[in-house]
DNA sequence: ATCCGCCTTACCCTTAGGGGAAAGTCAAGG
DNA sequence: CCTTGACTTTCCCCTAAGGGTAAGGCGGAT
């Protein structure tokens, strides 16, 4: 049997640590003096303590280890390799996406070289002041955490396209998606996929037209936010104010698109004047 | 003036991170109405709040955007591409670790899909009784957070070998660092770096031989734990017990090795016989 | 017997906010 | 003018994985 402190130093882990464990029921010691309360672990707990070290570095939760190891027990195997392959997809994600912030990056430190200021794409958002015609709409809409859009919008404009094909209607323009949420919040978004049609059957329904703040943005989506703060800033300073939700309509489709610099977007802020009443 | 819902809505912000922002003051409302209380945010504040979430996608503390908006204001415009090129580093730091978790649980799942069990490896590490010989040691000792490792060894050693290239000195070996912390400790762990020498002069000490058990490790070293873990095993299954601090050999020079499966290291683990004294 | 090191529990701290409650406030509609 | 519903305020507790420290209880070696 081996006090905490020993086991602590063999498997590299702190007794503080280890306590824990023990607290959450990861890997409890083998032996407690009923008296003292001090603990004892086992020779054989060092490989059960190695593999939680080694599903640690592999970026698993505590949780989730718990989760395999009551599983080995189990004597399902297949559990872990499924789990080590869904954990390989996770990572490969994060790397990619660490990728694509260090791209975002190098180009910041290359207009800072310039000496621009970061932010000085946003003096270059245009911003026009546009009548819309009505339109007819194929619709879907719901609530979305953030995390969910980039599977979400593929999805739902499948389902609308497939309608449309099956249907069948005439498609009028490219997608567009209508944002509701008065507010952001990171748990859901009260969002509008929807396409232009012709037909006005059940499933439609009409945008009216009207005046709209527009801007055109070319790039990744994640620059959309600069160009809301922009036609709220152009807005506010020419007096006037939002009168309906504000939609964007992807001119170029996503999938088509190969470099991000490619994507066209246009986003439509309706307005009134401040004081003119509908 | 916009209220904190439009703020929110504006920069994809939720309204509890605004009153958050607040709270630490990373960005406080232009106006509050001190009244009731109402948090009052201005048009130009939208761009530093688009700049604050372009530093987070950057993985930036808010401490560290906190300082970067402190000397913006100082007009210190190179202490940005300084903190940015900084981060730059820390994600390619970063990207270069998931690379090599993934590698290794990428072995694991082969290993899995062999039908093997993750940690069988550890059966193929074998452990012998050895008596080793007195050495002369130049050493250096302190102690190190874990984090300091990869650094440490290297400027330890190269002062070792400053030392002894200036003493001179005959050198006798390869690179040993003994590990006298009784536990493992996060913070700090107390290691000896040495060279085994033929002088006995200031700055050296005897390292006495004596009754090890020894095992050859092949691999990175992070598998060293492993190996520590079957030392204790076979010591406390053939009833030795420690004896003294462990200590490592590095019979590769790291700096050479290419591939890390090419490192050769050797853990003496010093014993006696459980109920014998010295 | 004594001392030092080891062990125990307990409480507070960390990041970046999320959830929800209770209460006050604003603006639009009737 | 009043009501109602949406908006805002503060307050408190919660997260994952432990770290830091205190106060007090044991163990083994001298």
């Amino acid at each position: 049997m081996l006090s905490i402190g020993e086991f602590s130093k063999l498997c590299e882990v702190s007794t503080k640590t280890l306590r824990y464990y023990d607290d959450i029921e990861l890997i409890t010691p083998n032996e407690i003096n009923p008296e003292n309360g001090y603990r004892y672990y086992s020779i054989k707990q060092l490989k059960k303590m190695l593999f939680i070290n080694r599903l640690k570095s592999y970026h698993f939760s505590l949780e989730e280890i718990k989760a395999i190891l009551n599983a080995e027990e189990d004597q399902s195997e297949d559990q872990l390799v499924l789990a080590l392959n869904c954990k390989r997809r996770e990572i490969q994600r994060k790397a990619s996406e660490l990728e694509y912030t260090l791209q975002r990056l190098s180009e910041d430190i290359l207009t800072l070289e310039k000496g621009l200021h970061i932010m000085s794409y946003l003096n270059h958002i245009d911003v026009q002041l546009v009548e819309t015609s009505p339109k007819t709409l194929l619709y879907s809409r719901q609530v979305l955490g953030s995390d969910d859009y980039a599977a979400g919008y593929g999805s739902y404009f499948c389902r609308l396209y497939e309608k449309i094909a099956s249907e069948p209607l005439t498609q009028l323009g490219t997608p567009i998606t209508i944002y509701h949420s008065t507010e952001y919040n990171p748990a859901g978004n009260d969002i509008e996929f929807a396409v232009p049609v012709q037909e006005a059957v059940k499933g439609t329904r009409d945008l009216p037209g009207g005046l709209c703040a527009k801007s055109v943005w070319k790039g990744s989506y994640s620059g959309l936010t600069s160009v809301y703060a922009k036609l709220k800033e152009w807005s506010v300073k020419e007096g006037y104010i939002l009168a309906d939700s504000p939609y964007e309509i992807y001119v170029t489709d996503p999938d088509q698109a190969t470099a991000a610099d490619d994507i066209v977007t246009e986003v439509y802020y309706p307005v009134r004047k401040k004081s003119s009443r509908i």
